[in-house]
DNA sequence: CTGCTTGCAAAGGCTTTGCAGAACA
DNA sequence: TGTTCTGCAAAGCCTTTGCAAGCAG
């Protein structure tokens, strides 16, 4: 894990380990809020302003990724490779496409002097109201 | 632009025509302070909560669709067929990916008793650090 | 009248910031 | 010893809410 973090030119310190921990024992989406709570379950001390300027520094030196799907909050996922997502509105579960499920016929091209920084799928779901 | 809004169920007050004018004169992406912005540059009295409570209102009954992608701020869309978009890191802006530029070769099949409210897709671009 | 709408200000929730002390090289 | 990191509390920003006054049917 200490190596993790060196080789995306991060210091380990004890907390970022701490965070690191909890954010890759499995792939998953945590809001800071719940990583903070991951993390002091866990019996360790670490602030609430230390877990933000950790997955601050962790999702641009690439460790984790940012998904934008809820405006009350960011969610970190632990996976930065390419993937979709489905947000269902209804619980704020936030669940992975398998990748094979989805795929692109056509993609833009992007004007010049631009790059693409990420792409991402949100199908946004909820509840059938017919099931009911 | 009153039968507009009765054909989505709402009633039409002053207030919600002023942003209704505002948000259809155009197709455009605009966030909650920008449009109390322009609504109250054309010499309108309108407050904040009540753009708020209107933007809320539109995009329950169909009329604009909102668009997270910056999470700081949730951007509202007179456009409300499916279409997808260019973020622009940098700059904050919202652009149309044009709808022939952008197609899947595949989509998920969603679990049963669960309806897709919503696809969106978003790449999220910035300036080519090499083009400087 | 009765219910919906509006507006002001206050409250709320997430995130950032200022700054002093701690840790590390 | 100098730089980086941490933590607390306060501040900031966007958005929602409480509640009284206004409006419409």
């Amino acid at each position: 894990m200490e190596k993790h973090l060196q080789a995306h030119d991060v210091t380990p310190t004890a907390q970022r380990l701490q965070i690191a921990e909890v954010m890759f024992r499995e792939p998953q989406h945590l809001s800071a809020e719940q990583i903070l709570a991951f993390v002091k379950r866990s019996g360790a001390r670490v602030s609430k302003a230390t877990v933000y300027n950790t997955l601050k520094l962790f999702s641009e030196k690439g460790l984790v990724r940012e998904v934008i799907v809820d405006p009350t909050r960011v969610f970190y996922d632990s996976s930065t490779h390419v993937h979709h997502h489905f947000y269902n509105a209804d619980t704020g579960a936030l669940t992975d496409i398998p990748s094979d499920e989805i795929s692109f016929a056509q993609l833009p091209t992007l004007p010049s002097g631009i790059r693409q920084d990420d792409i991402q799928v949100i199908i946004r779901v909820r509840k059938d109201p017919g099931s009911n």
